[in-house]
DNA sequence: TTGTGTTTCTGACTAGTTGTCAGAAATTGA
DNA sequence: TCAATTTCTGACAACTAGTCAGAAACACAA
């Protein structure tokens, strides 16, 4: 017998587990929302006891922050693969919408969880360490907007004004994908408002966000739908046939 | 004795009661947050005992969701001063943003409870009554922007391509201001990641985006710097006063 | 003033939650 | 084989939401 392997294999165990209770978790809030997630049920649904779910997380606010991490992580990586597109600094944006939308569809729960991790309540009873690890995903995906936006500028793309800075514009991008995934979300009868399809809204409208800070080619001097499919099947063949859309 | 004077003297007391309930618990879910805002604490608090809250209220949630419609209708009555106002369509939108900012430092504490009422789980708890209540007062801030957006168009001082309505240009900026307020509030360290002024930051984009529809008169044909204190001391003289803005 | 019917208020109680921790069980290594 | 160490367990303490039978307050007529 070799200890190393033996503690490894109790250690992977360990490690996978953490990983059931996660897509329990996730399942769960799902399912039940919030209030329904229980560490109780946790510990029923994957056959260990309580203790041992407290064990890798220290409260149910952690976990919750572990379900968003994971999901949030996710969303860095396609904003990543977005960003490192070969094309006008435009198109490069235009992109990370893409991902965006991609990252909707793909984790269509996600926001459940962001939505109740964001409470202040929530986050006072997480662990410091898995929230920091949540802001260093979140700036991962910030991030990957502010270089498009300082190669936009260096490209003469396009200008700012003096005292404006590229994290304004990339917080006008983020403030609208966010709020507009929200609203979505969490408002029921939207129709009685008169909305229809709220992605294609926001596709127009973080166009003409563009468009208003005059970064070219503007929208309507290409053809951005075009490059959708372009970049589609350039940056994420595999995702988009799995949702059907190449 | 009149029986009429005696009945409604009790019933007055009992209404009042209702707000002094939603104050306190307001101001608990400013000071401890949702799990720290209970229904022991709240009898405790107005000197009722704890059924006396339940005779008024469902449930937790639904006092939550009072809360929220409280400030919520707050905020359509600033829309619709600023939807009133007299001058050219693209003022008048600009007015609303106005209005959206002053909400914020009048009621700095009203997303905190918004955040919470949007969670599903949150919604299915509250009565159906005071639910439909607080969408027909989120139906009044969207009912300004449309009505702005209409005359706009009718004016022709925007215009939409074929299939694009008034609900998706308002959906953009509701999204933008409600993520921008959202994340400023949700997000610690905002300034770890580059962000200075949330609130002029949103101001920049919420221009841009009706830059980038071509609403007329465009950000750089006009001063709406000076447009802001025209309508803060032409709509808003007080808040704006008591806010030390003029 | 007194008696009676009605409304309103109360807090002990049920059911269910989170998080803990002493001891049981399993694992390791000699 | 056995003792040291790690891991797991579930009864438990401390809370919380929401209920409801009975107590208290009130209205009003005689």
């Amino acid at each position: 017998m070799v200890p190393v392997t033996t503690l490894t294999r109790k250690q992977r165990e360990i490690q996978e587990r953490e990983g059931l209770i996660l897509d329990v978790a996730r399942r769960m809030l799902v399912e039940r929302g919030y209030l329904g997630l229980t560490m109780d049920r946790i510990a029923q649904e994957i056959e260990y006891s309580k203790g041992t779910v407290y064990q890798h997380f220290s409260s149910k606010e952690d976990v919750l922050v572990a379900v968003a991490g994971e999901s949030m992580s996710k969303r860095a990586d396609l904003f990543e693969r977005a960003a490192a597109y070969q094309g006008p600094s435009r198109e490069r944006m235009w992109a990370i919408g893409v991902a965006d939308d991609l990252f909707l569809r793909l984790y269509p729960n996600h926001w459940e969880a962001e939505h109740i991790i964001r409470a202040a309540s929530i986050q006072s009873k997480a662990t410091r360490e898995r929230l920091v690890g949540l802001h260093a995903t979140e700036m991962r995906c910030f991030g990957a907007c502010t270089g498009i936006l300082r190669d936009a500028i260096a490209a003469g793309d396009l200008q700012v004004e003096a005292g404006e800075k590229p994290e304004d514009i990339a917080f006008g991008l983020w403030s609208m994908s966010f709020g507009a995934h929200f609203i979505a979300a969490s408002s029921p009868n939207l129709e009685a408002k008169g909305m229809g399809d709220t992605d294609r809204s926001l596709r127009r409208n973080y166009n003409a966000l563009l468009d208003g800070y005059g970064w070219t080619p503007l929208s309507h001097e290409t053809d951005y739908t075009a490059a959708q499919d372009r970049i589609l099947s350039k940056i994420f063949p595999e995702e988009a046939r799995s949702l059907g859309l190449l």
